[in-house]
DNA sequence: CTGCAAGTTGAAGTCAACTTCAACTCAAGG
DNA sequence: CCTTGAGTTGAAGTTGACTTCAACTTGCAG
């Protein structure tokens, strides 16, 4: 019970759900080697796999995003701290990103819903640009649609 | 053309389509009057909420708790400045709360991803308490799982 | 060797947050 | 008046992220 771990027990460390744990590998978020009898054995090196994954989760990123930045690891050799370091070091510009987002929606709703400003006119969160201007007076909401990423920094 | 809003007026300036704006007062988030004809008109207040409800979403609040936050606004008057402001109040500690819990994950991915300690083990994300202990060594994400509201300020 | 918890699969179900569709009706310019 | 674009409804479809189920098979403690 040192080299591998059952998928109960990687289950129980990482807090995901055997079920959830199935579904990230056939997303091919994580990999798993086979006994004999069929049954997953991950190396312990997976357990960092599932963390990364549950921690981008947390900061609303799409587990098909996830794959594709998982995908930046090397799929011939166990990752190295350097490659993970790398990994880490795009996503921290993202977190960086989505924090600097947020600050910027706390202030924004404090200075224009709290306001008064009951036609939010002038208000930050709207029309910033110009595009949309010319069709008669009034704001846009230009954040982007909850599909679509938050994360596009100019 | 201006006491009041169309859908399709409303989903140009929120920039929210008209088919999900029908959903949202569906979930009882925004209400419409109607005009002889049946058709929904929509006060310029209603503008407000339909961006209160956009910028929620944007920090990953779901539609239920929103509506839960909007109740709290009167129901028989047009919610006034201070109504808004006291909202903002309550929204601003979740957002608060939100930015220090993105800067402890980026910081702890830093530390730990980063790190190159291949088990994981001591790190900041795992194990925070010792509730979990006696099973042996090895961490235990405690992230709460995606469902569950990540702002629980204790 | 046996019993039983833990593991396996594919298919189907669930939930949130919408979108799409069909089959209409309304509103406003020419 | 007539046409046409915008609006209406309920029902069904979609996507993401899983869970649940049924029907087995494995692996280990006793």
């Amino acid at each position: 019970m040192h080299e591998s771990l059952t998928i109960g027990q990687l289950s129980a460390r990482s807090g995901v759900a055997p079920s959830a744990l199935r579904y990230y590998e056939r997303l091919g978020l994580i990999r798993a080697e086979r006994t004999g009898g069929n049954q997953r054995r991950y190396p312990r090196t997976e357990l960092r796999r599932v963390a990364f994954v549950r921690i981008a989760q947390q900061v609303g990123i799409s587990l098909d995003e996830i794959r594709e930045a998982l995908d930046s690891l090397p799929a011939s050799r166990t990752p190295t701290p350097d490659d993970w370091a790398a990994l880490s070091r795009v996503w921290r510009e993202r977190l960086d990103e989505k924090i600097r987002l947020l600050g910027k929606l706390r202030d924004d709703l404090d200075g224009c819903i709290g306001c008064g400003c009951l036609s939010l006119q002038r208000c930050n969160l709207y029309n910033p640009g110009d595009s949309l201007a010319g069709e008669g007076p009034g704001a846009r909401l230009v954040l982007p649609r909850p599909g679509s990423d938050t994360v596009t920094p100019s």
